[in-house]
RNA sequence: GCGCCUGUAGCUCAGCUGGAUAGAGCAACGGACUUCUAAUCCGUAGGCCAGGGGUUCGAAUCCCUUCAGGCGCGCCA
């Protein structure tokens, strides 16, 4: 519809100008937006104004031109009107409406998908959680974000792979492993004094309890029993334990996030970057284009050439590589992996490194724009209204698992989905469990159930609901005011995937629905004449498909009864 | 100190690629269930878009600045 609005006012400058009535046949990109206040039409365009420099002339003057050289041959514009500094409105005829109820049902489950990615291959990467721990709340906001962003993106055409990029080289592993050890002698009853620096969270207690000495092999079965209250910790049993605790937690992250409705196309391993020699490579040809250099026995990236504040060690003077290193060498692999665009979903406290990590990319020759990188912000946990108190269970933060165990995946990912990603998010965990319209998702969850509803008792009626319905008998203002709502739908999911705006699918839902339940109070589906009845029916249809095509993009389920 | 983000109704937030009278939900107040699910709807009220400057036909939106809050500034990960 709006394609076909700025097609005549194209025309309509085309024509002014052959009349000779405008100077010029060029235009500015003329936008055509819906305007908020319904006086003014079902769609709007700034052309008049935007013009005004080319055509030399007062845009009230263009506007008249335009409007005069208007030509509808399809018959859809029942209103031209010139308003304010020089906008044209244009009304459109009810009538010309009714097409896009067939076009819901013809694409089904693809209405609203689309085909501007082009296939291109796009990565989101996202949780990324050190498996040192269990998920909390905030990487869930994380996982719905990017889990949603890569929904978005794929139902608009592109080829996306999500990926989650284990930490599982560096010393945090090392300690991951300690921390174990040390509870798994604390159990043998040996005193230990636990290290601050350790991990303190009741789940490291629980793994320890896990091993079973009997059933290692010797030499392990030796080092983990051997005492090592004076600080003397053997490797091997480090390295027993790290390898348990990591498989163990990682697993407990999968199942979580499993649960969250959330998979991964890939699991890609720090570690596997040091084992096959891509992290040395990187370096090695870093060195070769002269982007690092050596100061002070270590060695230094020169992020700075590239807009970060400063430089940054890649490998320390005692020889080890930093997590930067680790990072360089996986962004290239990222990219040599053939990704048209890289996106990256990062809990907010990482902003400090989105500078170095764009400037990595654009010094190894890729151009920085290809790089996304969503920083969301943190979630504050309530209980009607007060800070929920803390998980002793975690020590510092409520996990993931048991917010999802209270509230639902439904309401949990759809909070996370109503806010746009930048701005930091409270939520309510009794709010999220009431089944009210202070909670959004049973708001839309129970349209959805409603027009199921309705359907099933249509059947009771012998009414036949097929294309074939008369749609002039669909003229209720609510009705367009519907039918108008679910057009939009295309364009918003277009709008949430070029942005990577995911929360504009969620309030869009929430209009939709808000809609329908309007109408659905107003106006009976059901009535004593049949004709009417199968058009309503047929309209209420094709609501219930857009609503559940747009959960779907949220990954939130559409019952059909509540 | 430097950097990034945020500041919109009593509360929680949309709107920000400049457009017409700034929108929702909650809370408040008043209404609607013999009728397809009242987990709903309708109405009323509520605003110096943090403050100040600028850019222009036009600013919540762009620029500068002040204030307030969050976060980050390691040869940690």
């Amino acid at each position: 519809m709006k394609d076909k609005i700025i097609g005549i006012v194209k025309a309509a400058i085309v024509a002014a100008h052959e009349k000779g009535e405008l100077g010029s046949s060029e235009f500015p990109p003329i936008e055509i937006e819906v305007p908020k206040n319904a006086d003014h039409g079902d769609f709007s365009t700034n052309a008049a104004m935007v013009s005004a420099r080319i055509q030399k002339m007062a845009p009230r003057k263009i506007a008249e031109a335009i409007k005069a050289n208007v030509v509808d041959s399809d018959g859809i514009i029942s209103g031209v009107e010139i308003a304010g500094p020089g906008f044209i409105n244009f009304s459109v005829e009810p009538s010309a409406w009714h097409p896009f109820i067939k076009a819901v049902h013809d694409r089904g489950n693809d209405y609203g998908s689309g085909s501007i990615g082009k296939g291109k291959k796009v990565q989101v990467e996202f949780v990324s959680a050190n498996p040192t721990g269990p998920l909390h709340v905030g990487h869930g906001r994380g996982a719905a974000v990017g889990d949603t962003v890569a929904r978005v993106l794929s139902y608009c055409g592109f080829d996306v792979e999500k990926e989650y990029y284990i930490n599982d080289a560096g010393n945090q592993i090392q300690t991951l492993g300690l921390s174990v050890l040390l509870r798994f002698q604390e159990l043998a009853g040996h005193t230990i004094d636990f290290p601050k620096d350790c991990y303190q969270g009741d789940y490291i207690k629980d793994i320890a309890g896990t091993i079973k000495l009997d059933e290692l092999p010797g030499d392990v079965a030796g080092a983990l029993s051997k005492d090592c209250t004076d600080g003397q910790y053997d490797s091997l049993a480090v390295e027993h334990c790290s390898r348990l605790a990591g498989e163990v937690i990682l697993n407990g992250i999968r199942d979580d996030l499993s649960a969250f409705g959330v998979d991964f196309d890939v699991w890609f391993s720090e570690k596997s970057l040091f084992d096959d020699g891509r992290v040395d490579r990187s370096l090695a040809d870093c060195q070769k284009k002269g982007i690092v250099y050596e100061k002070d026995g270590a060695l230094w990236f020169k992020t700075s050439d590239f807009k970060d504040e400063k430089d940054r060690v890649v490998k320390r003077s005692d020889g080890n590589t930093t997590y930067f290193a680790s990072d360089i060498a996986y962004h290239m692999d990222k990219f040599e992996r053939g990704f048209d665009r890289v996106i990256n979903v990062w809990g907010a406290d990482h902003h400090g490194y989105v500078e170095r990590m764009k400037a990595a990319v654009e010094a190894s020759g890729v151009s920085r724009d290809r790089l996304d990188i969503i920083l969301v912000k943190l979630v504050n946990l309530l209980r009607a209204g007060e800070p929920a108190a803390m998980s002793t269970r975690s020590g510092e933060f409520v996990p993931l698992k048991d917010v999802v165990d209270e509230v639902g995946r439904d309401a949990a990912r759809f909070i996370f989905l109503t806010r746009h990603y930048e701005s930091a998010l409270d939520f309510d965990l009794e709010l999220a469990k009431k089944k009210t319209n202070e909670n959004p998702v049973f708001y839309v969850q129970y349209a959805h159930a409603r027009v199921c509803s309705v359907e099933k008792k249509g059947k009771d009626t012998a009414v036949e609901v097929s294309e074939n319905i008369n749609p002039d008998l669909l003229t209720e203002a609510e009705e367009i005011l519907l039918i108008k709502k679910m057009a939009d739908f295309p364009d918003v999911v277009e709008y949430a995937a070029m942005n990577m705006e995911p929360h504009r699918v969620t309030f869009y839902l929430m209009e939709l629905a808000s809609c329908f339940h309007t109408y659905y109070n107003k106006h009976r589906a059901l009535t004593d004449d049949p004709d009417l009845t199968a058009a309503r029916l047929y309209l209420l249809s094709a609501v219930r498909i857009v609503i559940k095509n747009g959960l779907e993009l949220l990954g939130v389920s559409a019952p059909e009864s509540m």
